[in-house]
DNA sequence: CCTGATTACTTGACTAACCAAGTTGGACAG
DNA sequence: CTGTCCAACTTGGTTAGTCAAGTAATCAGG
């Protein structure tokens, strides 16, 4: 036996990211604290320069830190964990455009119903500017109606209320006129009965049920930037969404 | 004016990965031929083989390609988006133990209904290994009735049968009793009227309306390992999640 | 024909050095 | 006191070289 370790010793720069990580976790470099200079390092690991630069490389490309050239690397802690990215049919509903597969009903100022206003936290009966589709889902072609709905100050400038349709999603297209974010979006899906001009416009017989889904956008104050409800008939083989397992 | 350019050149390495990219992307390199060797790209593009090797570690990062030591890189080709992962309840569904927020109703041998068989792809009267249990959502306190399915053969060896609680969620414990990995997880949301058995695990009325989500997971090929039906009555506000919009 | 050694080639990891670009603090002059 | 300059320090990028580990083909010997 000649005393071969029986594991691969780890790669200089693994342990050394592994060292650094767990300093960062364990609140030995505190977020907004600036890391040892790679110098500093070098000396401390007993390795190269380039050695020490891929570890922080790595580290950095994690989200525990960032660098600015000439003053060091600042350490941003722990990544929290991302929420999801949104479904299929959510993306779909905040980035489709109006000009397949949609019908523009109409658009305009129009009193905040009690849903509208609770969300956009603004009083019952204001004027929201609104914007009507149908539209048929491109994968099910199930028909479904969206509305948009904007506080009336801030559609101001971005054409929402003209009857021009939209060559860009909703959100994509506030976003753009408004030089503004979109943080998250809060889905809602919940079973309720049509109402008159909901059953006219999906062609359903009165008080038939529905799956009705509000689709609040928010910054990262969160607060309401929009509000898309959508309204479609319970399909007979549900709502579906793949989501994927596997860490690579 | 001295001449000198608006913008600053790319680094050297962004360059040789975006010509790389390109070329992956175009067909000159199809996904499973080797990549040009780290000496003729050195040669080509008159870069040290570190710069080189940063681009290449750069488009393996994002899946473009892998290296084998000795072998050289084999081209994956443009990866593809990743699907979403699953929102919260469904990572619930999948992840939570019985041990805390829920009740074991039973375990054992159960012959599949058809919509079960038409899932595991089995034949209906087919015997399965069933659990059941309800549980309250840990945030809306929400009850749930929760049934997980998998063929008996599957099932031999893992405990899934027997009516000892499962310390980890269902799919831990079958990955890790099986040794198997688990790809993707198919969401089919829809509304029902409660089962009787239902109705009263649940302290529902006769035939109340459930909103029931049925989770296929499946492997890489596809193939359905485990299937969770959920029931739960309609909730008041509905059903909730946040999704992450902002890109970094 | 099979096996082991050798050679040429490949990628993975590491070192040392250099230049570029930026930050910061101290010294000095007005 | 304020502004400018400069040195020391920092990170970002690049080059050149070495050693380690692996692949694949070839050749020689049994």
């Amino acid at each position: 036996m000649t005393g071969r370790p029986l594991e691969p010793a780890p790669a200089k720069y693994a342990h050394i990211a592994d060292s650094l990580r767990s300093r960062i976790n364990n609140g030995v470099h505190p977020p907004g604290t600036m890391l040892p200079s790679e110098a500093q390092l070098v000396r401390e690991f007993a390795a190269s320069r380039s050695t020490v630069v891929r570890a922080l490389e790595y580290l950095r490309q994690l989200g525990y830190l960032e660098g600015v050239q000439g003053k060091g690397r600042m350490v941003l802690g722990t990544p929290v964990p991302r929420r999801p990215v949104p479904p299929r049919r959510v993306h779909v509903a905040l980035h489709a455009s109006e000009l397949a597969n949609a019908t523009l009903l109409g658009a305009g100022r129009a009193p905040a119903s009690p849903r509208i206003a609770a969300v956009l936290e603004i009083a019952v009966g204001e004027l929201v500017i609104a914007r009507q589709r149908t539209m048929f889902d491109s994968e099910t072609e199930w028909p479904l109606l969206s509305t948009v709905y904007m506080p009336a100050v801030a559609a101001e400038g971005t054409g929402f209320g003209a009857s021009d349709l939209l060559r860009e999603g909703a959100l994509d297209h506030l976003e753009r006129r408004r030089r503004i974010r979109a943080a998250d979006v809060v889905e809602r899906m919940n079973l309720r009965t049509a109402l008159p001009r909901e059953a006219t416009s999906l062609g359903l017989d009165r008080n038939a049920s529905t799956l009705a889904s509000l689709l609040v956008v928010r910054n990262a104050a969160q607060q309401a930037l929009l509000v898309i409800e959508q309204v479609m008939p319970v399909p007979p083989h549900g709502i579906e969404e793949v989501f994927a397992l596997a860490h690579a």
